[in-house]
DNA sequence: TCGAATTTACGATTAGTTTCGTAAATAGGT
DNA sequence: ACCTATTTACGAAACTAATCGTAAATTCGA
């Protein structure tokens, strides 16, 4: 059994994952159409991706019609899980903790009341 | 008063970084010797390397003596923020709380009750 | 049915990253 | 003083990422 390479994903790629994680299921013109709200991008440039994509192993298709359906493989959580897995043992010396610290401790960002307590919660399970 | 761009390291900068952070000051030779613990590469591209980083401005030297001194620009504190940021913003919606989530409930990273409970003071700090 | 619009495939270009070879300058030991 | 080792500078090659133009195939409305 052969386990297959996981390919981080690019910026432009981790875009186009984003809808369609949120779509489920999308064809190119929907992507591309939800692309360009955000940035200045032609429509065969998101095709390409998509298909660069599809070759990496990244997204799936259905290619059994003229207008394909792309579907990602991969869902969010375990890539979120993969990227900042990566992150903590490049630029964290391999403790989650501190990378905890530094994200609760940026004052740029203020957590909510709701979320803090949602930490606490998750907290408190993990010290039983 | 022009504000410099800020680059974002890359990898295989991000790894002369850490080296650099923690020795505070180093010369190539000082990196490079460090760098082929953990990976197989020639002198002249941890040379050409430390170069463009100097280029970017991601790097300063002393190049008074034959030998240059490196140094990092920005500390390690404040260039995790920013790549943390960077991936708050692409990967977790904009919310810190998610990737904290995120961070802590990954089981394959057990953090210890000491961590915990750096985690928990800091909590109880942003509640007041 | 014909023509316009849509979609895919493909290739080319540009920019950035990583790699290393070679040459020139310099320092140090004998 | 001379040879060797070290260091820097420079450029080129290989690779990846991102971009888009063009052509071919297909669909759909008039």
């Amino acid at each position: 059994m052969r386990t297959q390479k996981i390919h981080k994903p690019t910026e432009s790629e981790l875009e186009i994952l984003q809808i369609l994680w949120a779509k489920g299921t999308a064809t190119v013109r929907d992507v591309h159409e939800e692309l360009i709200q955000s940035k200045d991008v032609g429509y065969t440039t998101t095709l390409k991706l998509m298909q660069i994509m599809h070759e990496k192993g990244i997204v799936k298709r259905d290619d059994s019609m003229r207008t394909h359906i792309y579907q990602p493989v991969a869902n969010k959580e375990s890539t979120q899980k993969h990227l900042l897995h990566k992150m903590i043992d490049s630029l964290f010396g391999g403790s989650p903790t501190q990378l905890v610290m530094q994200a609760l401790g940026d004052n740029n960002y203020k957590a909510s009341k709701e979320e803090l307590e949602k930490i606490q919660s998750l907290l408190d399970n993990l010290r039983q």
